[in-house]
DNA sequence: TAAAACAAAATTGCACGCAATACAATTGCC
DNA sequence: GGCAATTGTATTGCGTGCAATTTTGTTTTA
């Protein structure tokens, strides 16, 4: 006798833990981004400028998967922290670009502590981490 | 020589493709759930109702990883749908029963295909699938 | 038993996410 | 050149998430 409303149990969604799993991490982030007074989000942004230094809104949403609507006003507040400038380009004045400030490029040497502070709330195996890794990006990839 | 940065690299971040995973597959739910009106989050809560037909706030909770700032106002709203009622325990006048009604129970069904649309977006193997259930929920267990 | 401690929801305030729309600049096409 | 289509950001509105606080009800304890 088969369950037809099985697909429907919490416990049989791939969804959900994903997407509780993503909550708990970010939340766990948060003491340690809060020293820096960066959101996850904003993290996250930060890390894509101090790999980049500069990179325009279009790209940087490409990056993280993230639409204007989100970064309008993250951008605005980096900028008002002193992190970023933000400017149109002279060769297309829609497209804007994102700059680093030094005082952004300071900021890179205490979030610098950040990763190995997180490395020990992740009860994963060095491999298992790998595994999961590839498997995310296996989906994102087809996404 | 070693790059003192290279744990703040987007790439080397574990939680990044969590996150941005977490966000594309509630997307893909979007047009699924948008015909029966249910955001996602509105959608894994009548999953346990489903389940279980009756549950109060704090346990709902526990099951979501969500507090009552979120489910407090998500609830209003299925109430108001007609999918759930809410009423305090008379036993103790601090909890907060939801419980299914005959229309949230028939949604179910319509609820029902939901799963097998999604998982034709998942472009994993069954066992790919499998391993990373796991490692997420060993994730969880340890959060 | 009255006050203190505790517990469950609700409220408040802030920061996303994202769909939909608007707007301005650029490109393509005739 | 001129106009339509396209492109890149910005804006708006709604629904979360979540920390912090408040409210209401219950339990513990002096």
């Amino acid at each position: 006798m088969e369950d037809k409303y099985a697909g429907l149990k919490l416990g049989n969604q791939l969804c959900f833990p994903l997407y509780a799993c993503s909550r708990e991490i970010v939340k766990k982030y948060k003491p340690y981004l809060d020293e820096l007074d960066l959101t996850y989000t904003q993290y996250i942004t930060m890390l894509v400028l101090w790999e980049h230094g500069q990179i325009n809104v279009k790209e940087l949403g490409e990056c993280l998967y993230l639409d204007s609507g989100t970064l309008t006003p993250l951008l605005k507040k980096l900028e008002t922290k002193g992190w970023v400038t933000r400017q149109r380009a002279k060769e297309d004045e829609r497209v804007l670009i994102v700059t680093l400030t030094e005082k952004g490029k300071k900021l890179r040497d205490q979030a610098a502590e950040v990763p190995a502070k997180m490395s020990c709330c992740v009860k994963l195996t060095p491999e298992e981490s790998r595994t999961l890794y590839t498997l995310l990006y296996k989906m994102l990839g087809d996404a």
